[in-house]
RNA sequence: GAUCCCGUAGCUCAGCUGGCAGAGCAUCUGACUUUUAAUCAGAGGGUCCCAGGUUCGAACCCUGGCGGGAUCACCA
């Protein structure tokens, strides 16, 4: 398989030949690395390391190893900046402390922005106070053979940007490299998560791990990704949810359980969902949903002030805080604040008749669960920027949630709302299991009726609701879009790694169709 | 799935009413031993996303397709 190299691919191609035949390896084995770039800059002063002086410090001298992104060359010497997973760091390099013809010839000629290096040196502050290493040894670690799209930046002014969304997310490893600001989003998004398990950890839940194959989906509605174990010959499902295994666990008798993992739910793509998201769901007997309200706001509380240094994120034009207590507003209480309608206890002619005055779209297989959530989704969910607890759902939109203590037809569940948008799911945990068992004949009746998004009944699931469930209060939590109002970030692409994209057209035109039908595994195309 | 916008050099982008394909960075050659978007002099580099159509002539207009983005729908 091979392509056509463009002028600069050639040229590298052909430094990587020279360099070989001067005996250079260009992707050696191993380096050793002392220092890496901002922690050396940052732990530089003048009095202890600028060497120089007479009767000076002595010269500290370090490893470090990274990416040339940029390069000077003034005749004899040159400056570079070499970025390492801290940052940049300048390098100085001299033609006269190089062994003979290094620099003219490799350093000058065959050595290119891109390119891995190692360099061996000692740490000084230049006229222009930039801390920087004076290069005694500079070694090849890698060659580039793509030349890497060079963004420069003067002033916080930044040049020559990669902004092409689809170059960024198909090639994120470059995106990686050339946006600072991407390499901190994730950053982030890993504190995030870690934040959140040792949270976790220190009030004493375990973490555990549920099968992501299932044979029977369940726990959220939503359409799965279905696949086929051959040895069982058996259909699998990928889950959707990790709701009723970790439940399992509590009738087991683990008090406290959470999970942090990837579902996966066939469905279609947006700003807000990807195929595969993550999801930490947490199940704790005894207690109840308002219990877990206080949880939430205390987690959420806590992982900001870790990650800002306060409960406090800029998220576009608006300052979220998330300094508890946060709002809590009953379902009903918030649309009728938002539309003037009072919509418990209505009949579904009646709420068909306020959504249609309220100009929304509704069909005659719409539930009056489904449009009280069309009005709540439309005139409601995104006037709540400030954290918000909505409460109290209707029990049909929730097959998996405890009746509510005092009022009829609805659950104790709730929702809370940052951003306009969904950030967590709660409930008082249903442990009826005869409830639970009408509650999935609910739903397999939508199912037969075509709703194909309604769950399934889970015979396993109420067998183990037979043995008793405690009083449990469960939560779901989108860790995408957690990191979404941490990182202001405005697409789960940008907190999503690889997010899901449609292949992109192979390289060479020659490896399509005939070769891609015969091929095994590795065949470009579908 | 619908609507709108976008696709030009390795990267960022210009390209007027249809008339020879452009700039900066990067690359190459040369100068320069503390520069920092280094600078200075010169050179090379194009499937204008793809396929048709209109036209004397298409990057530009038309039709269809591919890919991306945004909004909507869907997603409790």
């Amino acid at each position: 398989m091979s392509r056509d190299y463009t002028e600069q691919e050639l040229r590298r191609r052909e430094e990587r030949a020279e360099l070989e035949a001067a005996g250079i390896d260009a992707y050696p084995h191993s380096w050793s690395v002392t220092h890496r770039s901002a922690s050396l800059i940052a732990s530089f002063t003048d009095e202890e390391h600028q060497p120089g002086e007479e009767n000076g410090p002595a010269p500290l001298r370090v490893s470090v190893a990274g990416r040339m992104m940029s390069r000077r060359i003034m005749g004899k010497a040159s400056f570079f900046h070499l970025q390492d997973a801290e940052g940049l760091i300048q390098v100085y390099v001299r033609r006269d402390d190089l062994p003979e013809g290094f620099y003219n010839t490799v350093f000058k000629r065959l050595l290119d922005i891109g390119d891995i290096v190692g360099i061996e040196g000692f740490v000084f502050r230049t006229r222009m106070g930039e801390v920087s290493v004076h290069a005694e040894r500079l070694v090849l670690l890698a060659k580039a053979l793509r030349p890497l799209p060079v963004v420069k930046e003067q002033d916080g002014q930044v040049y020559n940007e990669v902004t092409d969304k689809e170059f960024r997310y198909r090639q994120r490893y470059v995106d990686l490299v050339v946006n600072p600001k991407v390499r901190e989003t994730f950053r982030k998004r890993a504190r995030m998560i870690t934040g959140i398990r040792s949270f976790l950890d220190e009030k004493g839940y375990l973490e555990v791990e549920t099968p992501a194959l299932q044979p029977v989906y369940g726990g959220a509605a939503a359409r799965p990704f279905t696949t086929h174990h051959n040895a069982l010959d058996m259909p699998l499902f990928l889950r959707i949810a990790d709701e009723l295994y970790l439940k399992r666990l509590i009738v087991g008798g683990l008090d406290g359980v959470y999970e942090i993992a990837k579902d996966f739910r066939n469905e279609g793509l947006s700003r807000f969902h990807n195929p595969e998201f993550t999801m930490m769901e947490l199940y704790v007997a005894y207690r109840d949903y308002d219990w877990m309200m206080d949880l939430v706001e205390e987690l959420v509380e806590h992982v900001a002030t870790l990650l800002n240094g306060m409960p406090v994120v800029q998220f576009g034009d608006h300052e979220i805080s998330f300094k508890r207590p946060w709002k809590r507003i009953p379902m009903f209480e918030a649309i009728q604040e938002r539309t003037g309608h009072d919509l418990y206890g209505l009949s579904r002619e009646e709420l068909a008749r306020i959504g249609k005055e309220l100009g929304l779209e509704i069909d005659s297989s719409m539930g009056s669960g489904k449009i009280i959530d069309e009005i709540f989704g439309e005139f409601v969910e995104p006037n709540l920027i400030q954290p918000t607890f909505i409460t109290d759902y209707p029990v049909e939109l929730s097959p998996l949630a405890k009746r509510h203590r005092t009022t009829p037809g609805l659950v104790e569940r709730f929702e809370a709302i940052i951003g306009g948008k969904e950030i967590c799911n709660a409930f008082s945990e249903l442990n009826d299991p005869d409830d639970q068992r009408s509650r999935f004949e609910a739903q397999d009746r939508l199912h037969a009726a075509g709703d194909d998004e309604a769950m399934a009944i889970d015979e396993d699931y109420l067998r183990a609701l037979e043995y008793g469930m405690p009083p449990t209060a469960g939560l779901g939590v989108g860790i995408d879009r957690l990191a979404m109002l941490m990182t202001d970030s405005h697409s789960i692409r940008d907190v999503i790694l690889f997010p899901l994209l449609r292949p992109e057209a192979t390289e060479d035109p020659e490896a399509t169709e005939d070769t891609a039908e015969t091929e095994g595994p590795g065949a470009p195309g579908q």
